[in-house]
RNA sequence: GCCGGGAUGGCGGAGCGGUGAUCGCGGCGGUUUUAGAAACCGCUUCCCGCAGGGGAGACGCUGGUUCGAGUCCAGCUCCCGGCACCA
């Protein structure tokens, strides 16, 4: 016997895909083309689950085109630049190029190991110099473009750390490094104008093969809405303050105005009067609030009157303008026009603050009255107190006082979005510098494209506090492009999300020197047609990309305008881990005593309960463990045929122990051809190809549909049922086919093991990775075949269930193909049911025939029976006579005569036995004695 | 809080509105084996039955639609993802 040794065959396979270059592709108008691609990582010190998935998802689909002959595109890359090569720099005093790299060579060696069959020519990493000037290349496009605007906004501050905190640095309001009270800090920064393509964005989400609930999201997130602009003058500051809102029907019944606190134009009025030093307090107590309790519908309203009126644009009225602490000043202009009536905030709002109410839509079938409402109305209804529009019904007034707004020069209708513009500047070091630089004299100055790029200086000090480029007096000091005068170079540095918002091109064209990628390439390669990856990025990242790509093909860098034909987003991998019920928290290794399966806190037993894997719960697995103890091949085929690729999967210990047996077995059965071939072909080679064909339908299909668990299991069991077909006895001819397909099927999930066998057991010159997916032979696929395998499954399961009743070993078993009549009769009890006819109906239309009349109450009695049960009926293997029946059972006695001593077939009509009555065409009488 | 998902035996997980839930794990019994491992054959919601059957109960909870609901609808509970500086 051959013995499995998935580290010499891995080993020996990965180098000889190496050595024919196996997976690289370029242009070739002649073969139709298909890229599939992963998110690619951020690379930290080691691979985890849910990248193990991600590749083996996509490397198992990359095979499975290749194979259907497409010219397939399958990169890798790494997401290098981001905070945690600063923390360590900061914490552990490491270099972050030095660091960086070192993990990438480390997930690399281990992606290798695993034999996923990328183009490695084609490796990017954001932090090379090749890729990044790009970055900066297509933002100096944006801005010619105008897609660049300076904007003041807030960062998380930490004050004794005078740094920018990321909101992971500053959770609960606390600074990660030194546990100061967190506060908001305006700066200007650089956004890009995403919201000039929000209608884009949202109209071709219609045409992507992406999971509804990501359309759905993302839809959300860009939060179109149509509204009414209306200005309000804010008195004796000649300020007009443009306030959006989906509710101009409410104009009449506002009594107040609420501003953002942090809106700038209320610092400017507060200044100097009375209200200025409360107002800083209060400002000071909404910026260090939680973000999300803030937020909260149910949390606390804050806020105070500012000493300023603003006046109503339609009744001339002037109401108190207020700040308060749920005003979002990003959405809209940071200002709401405030109706108690109809809306729960600002009724809680103004009910804390005396403010009055006016109702100005009533419902139809009874009254509110403002001194018994308990909350706003905030349903629709007919127009009162509103001057010309009384007796309106508020959703048709909506548009005639948007137009009357609209004449008066305060407004109008308008549509506003909730999506922001992208911030992408950050304070820090580890990421692309922005090239512009600043100059007393000519403003901000972009940097010549010759002089890029700009390279982040070498050698800085990792303090922790202030932005390491910021203390570098050589990469400040710069000068003036345009004047040549003394100038301070701009220190922030991008957001990595602008790095993954188009590496998916640069792979196209990674050697591309004089543009970001040629569009030639582009117009062949281009776009994705699979992306594969977690949901979490199913928002910002795949947002951020759409947009990039929009504006590229504005630039005129490529003709199509969106980047992922189709998306999968894959689900994720847990593991169970130890439960406290009595503290309601998982708990991470030291906190429990696996020994006593109790909490150490408590003392009281836990439960296991699936968590997440998580560093933090110490409940991870290393994929690196399962690739030493079992081979790439079993740890691929592992993750793959637990879950479909969009469930959630949960790591098992056992499972993997499963998943390699079955993978040894498949191994053995595979390699180890019988001793002697029969010569002459018979029923268990009819079978057999017929197994083959109709697995090898299924799995392309399954694998079509990405439902790669269903497509591998399948092929698992095909290869049981072929050991069994061997150990009968097989014709070589057969025995090839069926190798040669099982071989060919489980090369996109296993295939290392697969090359194997196409190499030794298969003798076959080439790679499997390259041979033909096979074609379904459908005149293999016969249906009496069919109804044999079906009538061996359900006769065999009938006599499972009697011998388990009875008891005791059998000595013989006899089937009783049911009488010629009942194949009639059951004929006519399909039909008749069809057609929506009773047991009745079909026994009198029997009747008419004179054979069966002659047999009577036989005839009903068994009409009757089919009639209770119709679903069973249907499912019954089909056949047009109780001689094909007979085949059939002749049949069972070849595939179960191992099983059963003795069997023996008889029909009705010859048989003596009472038993025999309970045949039914399709299903046997049984009788075991 | 808001937006988007999810909840199915002891466990992982399948399940176009069609009648106890594919497959696998674990457990139990058996075959084989010097032993172990592996492999193979059964059983695995409960009760009753020496004939393929009968009864009870059951896909987070509560209702609803339907001849029929794990599947559709409404409300609730819990879990997960995202919430704009983690990537």
């Amino acid at each position: 016997m051959v013995e499995y040794k998935p580290q010499e065959i891995e080993a020996k396979w990965q180098k000889k895909w190496a050595d024919a270059k196996a997976f690289e592709v370029d242009v070739d108008p002649s073969k139709k083309k298909y890229y599939v691609l992963e998110m690619y990582p951020y690379p930290s010190a080691k691979l985890h689950m849910g990248h193990l998935r991600n590749y083996s998802i996509g490397d198992c689909l990359a095979r499975f085109k290749r194979m259907q002959g497409y010219n397939v595109l399958y990169p890798m890359g790494y997401d290098a630049f981001g905070l945690p090569a600063e923390n360590a720099a900061i914490q552990h005093n490491a270099d972050p190029e030095k660091w960086t790299w070192e993990n990438i060579e480390h997930i690399k060696w281990q992606q290798q190991r695993l034999g996923f069959s990328y183009d490695w020519r084609r490796q990017i990493q954001s932090i090379t110099e090749d890729y990044f000037v790009w970055n900066q290349w297509f933002f100096l496009k944006f801005n010619e473009m105008g897609l660049v605007a300076r904007e003041d906004a807030y960062v998380n501050w930490c004050p004794d750390c005078k740094t920018v905190l990321a909101n992971e640095q500053a959770q609960s309001g606390t600074c990660w490094r030194c546990n100061s009270q967190v506060t908001q800090k305006i700066l200007t920064q650089w956004f890009l104008n995403i919201r000039k393509y929000a209608d884009e964005l949202l109209d071709c989400l219609k045409d992507l093969e992406w999971p509804e609930k990501v359309k759905t999201m993302q839809q959300n997130w860009i939060g179109r809405s149509e509204g009414t602009i209306i200005k309000f003058e804010i008195v004796g500051t000649g300020e007009e303050i443009p306030v959006f809102t989906t509710r101009a029907d409410t104009i009449y019944g506002v009594t107040f105005m609420t501003f953002a606190p942090e809106n700038p134009l209320v610092e400017k009025w507060v200044k100097g009067t009375k209200y200025e030093k409360d107002y800083q307090a209060l400002l000071h107590e909404v910026l260090t609030e939680d973000r999300f309790e803030r937020m909260n519908a149910e949390s606390e309203k804050k806020g105070m009157f500012i000493g300023k009126e603003a006046i109503n644009p339609v009744t001339g009225e002037k109401v108190p303008v207020y700040i308060g602490n749920f005003v979002i000043y990003e959405y809209g202009a940071g200002a709401v026009m405030a109706v108690p009536a109809h809306d729960q905030r600002d009724f809680e709002f103004a009910k804390k603050f005396g403010i009055p109410i006016r109702i100005v839509i009533q419902p139809e079938d009874y009254e509110i009255n403002v001194d018994k409402m308990s909350r706003a109305y905030e349903e629709d209804g007919k127009l009162v107190n509103s001057g010309e529009f009384d007796g309106m019904g508020n959703r048709d007034a909506i548009q005639s006082i948007s137009e009357m707004l609209a004449k008066k020069g305060k407004g109008g209708p308008t549509v506003n979005y909730k999506i922001r513009n992208w911030l992408i500047s950050r304070q820090r070091y580890w990421g692309t510098p922005i090239p512009f630089i600043h100059c007393a004299k000519c403003g901000a100055v972009p940097v010549p494209y010759d002089d890029l790029p700009v390279r982040l200086p070498k050698n800085v000090k990792f303090t922790g506090t202030a932005n390491p480029l910021e203390t570098d007096p050589e990469f400040v000091n710069a000068k003036c492009p345009k004047c040549g005068g003394k100038a301070r170079r701009e220190t922030d540095t991008m957001d990595t999300f602008v790095d993954s918002s188009w590496y998916f091109f640069r792979f196209i064209d990674p050697w591309s020197k004089d543009a970001p990628y040629s569009k030639d390439a582009m117009e062949y390669w281009g776009p994705v047609d699979q992306y594969i990856g977690g949901i979490e990025h199913a928002i910002m990242h795949l947002l951020y990309a759409r947009f990039w790509t929009k504006a590229t093909r504005d630039l005129g860098l490529h003709s199509f305008s969106e980047p992922f034909a189709a998306l999968l987003t894959q689900g994720m991998v847990n593991k169970e881990n130890p439960f406290c019920e009595a503290c309601n928290v998982f708990l991470p290794i030291g906190k429990y005593d696996e020994g006593k399966k109790t909490c150490i806190k408590c003392g009281k037993p836990y439960v296991l309960k699936s968590a997440k894997m998580s560093k933090s719960l110490g409940n991870t697995v290393d994929p690196q463990e399962m690739v030493d103890k079992y081979g790439a091949d079993t740890a691929r085929f592992f993750i793959l045929a637990t879950a479909n690729p969009e469930k959630q999967l949960e790591w098992s210990d056992e499972g993997i122990d499963a998943v390699s047996r079955v993978i040894k077995r498949a191994f053995n059965t595979l390699m180890e051809p019988p001793a002697a071939f029969k010569k002459a072909k018979d029923f268990y080679d009819e079978l057999m190809l017929y197994h083959v064909n109709v697995v090898l339908k299924a799995v392309t299909e399954s694998f079509e549909m990405m439902e790669i668990r269903d497509a591998l299991n399948k092929v698992a069991n095909l290869v049981d049922l072929f050991r069994d077909y061997v150990d009968t006895g097989a014709t070589k001819k057969v025995y090839t086919t069926c190798l040669e397909a099982i071989a060919l099927m489980l090369a996109p999930g296993a295939p290392h093991l697969a090359e194997e066998v196409w190499e030794v057991a298969l003798k076959k010159k080439g790679l499997i990775a390259h041979a033909r997916w096979p074609a379904v032979d459908e005149a293999a696929i016969k249906p009496e075949i069919k109804n044999t395998w079906d009538y061996d499954t359900y006769v065999g399961e009938d006599v499972q269930n009697i011998l388990k009743i009875l008891q005791k070993a059998p000595s013989k078993v006899a089937l009783v193909v049911a009488a010629e009549w009942k194949f009639q009769a059951l004929g006519a009890v399909i039909d008749g049911l069809k057609e929506g006819k009773n047991a009745g109906d079909v026994i009198k239309k029997l009747m008419g025939d004179p054979a069966m009349k002659k047999l009577g109450g036989k005839v009903a009695g068994f009409v009757n029976k089919l009639a209770k049960d119709p679903w069973g009926t249907e499912k019954l293997p089909k056949f047009t006579g109780q001689a094909e029946e007979l085949v059939a059972a002749g049949n069972f006695k070849l595939l179960s005569g191992k099983k059963y001593p003795a069997i023996e077939v008889a029909t009705e009509e010859a048989s003596s036995e009472k038993k025999a009555e309970q045949a039914i065409p399709g299903r046997p009488a049984i009788i075991i004695s």
